[in-house]
DNA sequence: TAGATTGTTAATCGATTAACAATC
DNA sequence: TAGATTGTTAATCGATTAACAATC
């Protein structure tokens, strides 16, 4: 079986959407030499990625179809399969993410929201209720969702985990700040704020 | 001089938020088989990486004290200096993260934002103005702003990125799911919400 | 055909993991 | 002292890069 390693996973998205650009201004062909002047990656890299996922080859001298192979990456991304999730935290965050425009079109939709504070229960956002948290293991099964998105403070995040896998979450994307544990057979991705800031940080500071 | 890759910086505030949760909770002495267990990460990644930012050596038998360990993680990621930002794009994500209340704590300071969007110009957010972007310009250099953060849709963000860098940022964290190019002078960031969710994704798959 | 681009195989590089002597 | 944990040095692993023959 292919294996796919965590950056090459997050290379994808970022061929795709040039694709879409390229496609958008007519090109109809695209080759490994091209794309990697334009991304900033080497050629080898490009040709490796693109073979990983695409069953057919590419045409030497020439390249591959902009066409088709974007609803290879499409397909490979699962961005034409709809996945439901479940946002809890209707704060700032969470409420940004559930108005992320971008969010349908890569198969994801989020739908229902939980909170803790009254002052949001029973609100909508984008069209999506904000339910109590109390009630969460109660209507998780009639909202037929694999993913929880965790946009609530690190103090709280490893319990409403905790209560999300129990509920049945498959997996998790995590928000807060803060590393959680989760049992094997559960997905997990954190987007770290924080650590993204200490890689910008720390590149400032080298280039003083 | 030492170097710290990627995957090494994103880790320190990982370590950092356990660290202050221990120390909340008024334990005084870590070692790293006991960071290791908690984080998930093996003990000689976690000696070598604090062994890397740390002056003085760990204690055998015993650890690290963890108020001197905290202490030297905040200098190190430059959570006790003030660095200054720019917003640009006030939508749902810019607005969240301008209100987004841990960054203050991480030396980030979010003095202004600028937006197209005639009806948010003039208003304000977290008590911080939005600006026409076509004041730009002008304005940069009374901001006092060593970074750019760009959250605005894909369409725009190389364009508002080169203005950002003409008018003088040193560092770019982009928010936007696409490609950008910026000179090697430059610290560029990329945070992918689209990469984050494909790494997801894959591994909800792997496990059907 | 010549030349550009492909796919494949080998070499390099860097990060993580393992092994182990030193130390409190 | 014995035992746990450290720091250092070597081995492993995996990803990226380089080299090159195959092909349109």
């Amino acid at each position: 079986m292919k294996t796919y390693s965590k950056n090459q996973l997050q290379r994808y998205p970022i061929y795709l959407k040039y694709l879409k650009k390229l496609e958008a201004e007519g090109v109809k062909v695209v080759s490994s030499p091209m794309m990697a002047k334009e991304l900033g990656y080497s050629e080898e890299q490009i040709r490796k990625d693109l073979q990983n996922v695409s069953d057919r080859p590419g045409r030497p001298h020439k390249g591959r179809d902009v066409h088709v192979l974007i609803e290879t990456l499409e397909s490979f991304l699962g961005y034409r399969t709809s996945t439901k999730a479940v946002m809890i935290g209707a704060g700032h965050l969470g409420a940004a993410l559930m108005n992320y425009p971008n969010f349908e079109e890569m198969g994801l939709s989020i739908v229902a929201a939980f909170d803790t504070d009254p002052a949001k229960i029973g609100a909508e956002v984008r069209g999506k209720a904000i339910y109590s948290m109390s009630d969460f293991e109660t209507l998780w099964p009639h909202l037929d969702a694999e993913i929880a998105i965790i946009c609530v403070p690190a103090e709280e995040s490893q319990k409403v985990v905790d209560l999300a896998i129990k509920a049945g979450a498959k997996g998790i994307w995590n928000f807060a700040p803060n590393h959680i544990n989760v049992p094997k057979s559960v997905s997990l991705v954190t987007t770290n704020l924080a650590s993204s800031l200490a890689v910008l940080s720390h590149s400032l500071n080298v280039k003083k």
